[in-house]
DNA sequence: CAGTGGATGCTCT
DNA sequence: GAGCATCCACTGT
């Protein structure tokens, strides 16, 4: 699911883009929400795919994840950039920023951008506001280590747009 | 560029 | 009470 979402049009509301980066986090993933099992803050995670899962990133942000694999699993992707092209203008004006490639190449960015909040925790991605339309064939992914996580760093489960300028980080850190 | 540290809230032990 | 799936401003090359 994570490659697969690399190259999707994700919309809020109109404004969002191409998805230019995702992070796999599985359930015997010991840098998942899920590798504990179930809580309150997490219990999406385990219920149908297809829904968000967001939560709070140091005390600041907030972050998005695309909940997959069967009901009871535990998995999900999170978002972490995406390719500005539609409903730039509003973007620019939440985020505070000019430059297109910092207006959602993070995954704090990527929700402020967007305007995914708490609010949407546990929404249905097929649903209004969002739109999530296919990739076009052909996508090329590249896949490298996960970012700013501290358990399980050497998982190469991170999915990349090849050649994308717009993710969080252009190269992965060794 | 690369490296550092602060802001900040909440979850889980 | 530790530890974050982060971002920004600032420093020194």
């Amino acid at each position: 699911m994570a490659h697969d979402l690399v190259g999707c049009t994700l919309l809020v509301d109109g404004v969002g883009g191409i998805i230019v980066e995702t992070e796999a986090y599985a359930p015997d993933d010991p840098a998942s929400h899920s590798y504990n099992g179930r809580t309150e803050r997490n219990a999406v995670m385990f219920g149908p795919p297809g829904r968000l899962y967001v939560y709070r990133s140091y005390g600041i942000h907030w972050c998005a994840n695309v909940v997959c694999g069967a009901e009871g699993v535990g998995s999900a992707v999170l978002l972490r950039a995406v390719e500005p092209t539609s409903g730039i203008e509003r973007m620019r004006a939440r985020r505070g920023v000019d430059d297109a490639r910092l207006l959602a190449g993070g995954p704090g960015r990527l929700t402020q951008a967007l305007g995914i909040t708490d609010a949407h925790h546990g929404a249905e991605l097929r649903r209004p506001p969002f739109a999530l339309s296919i990739a076009e064939r052909g996508v090329e992914v590249v896949t490298s280590t996960r970012i700013g996580i501290s358990r399980a760093v050497e998982r190469p489960w991170r999915y990349t747009l090849s050649g994308s300028t717009f993710v969080s980080r252009p190269r992965p850190r060794a």
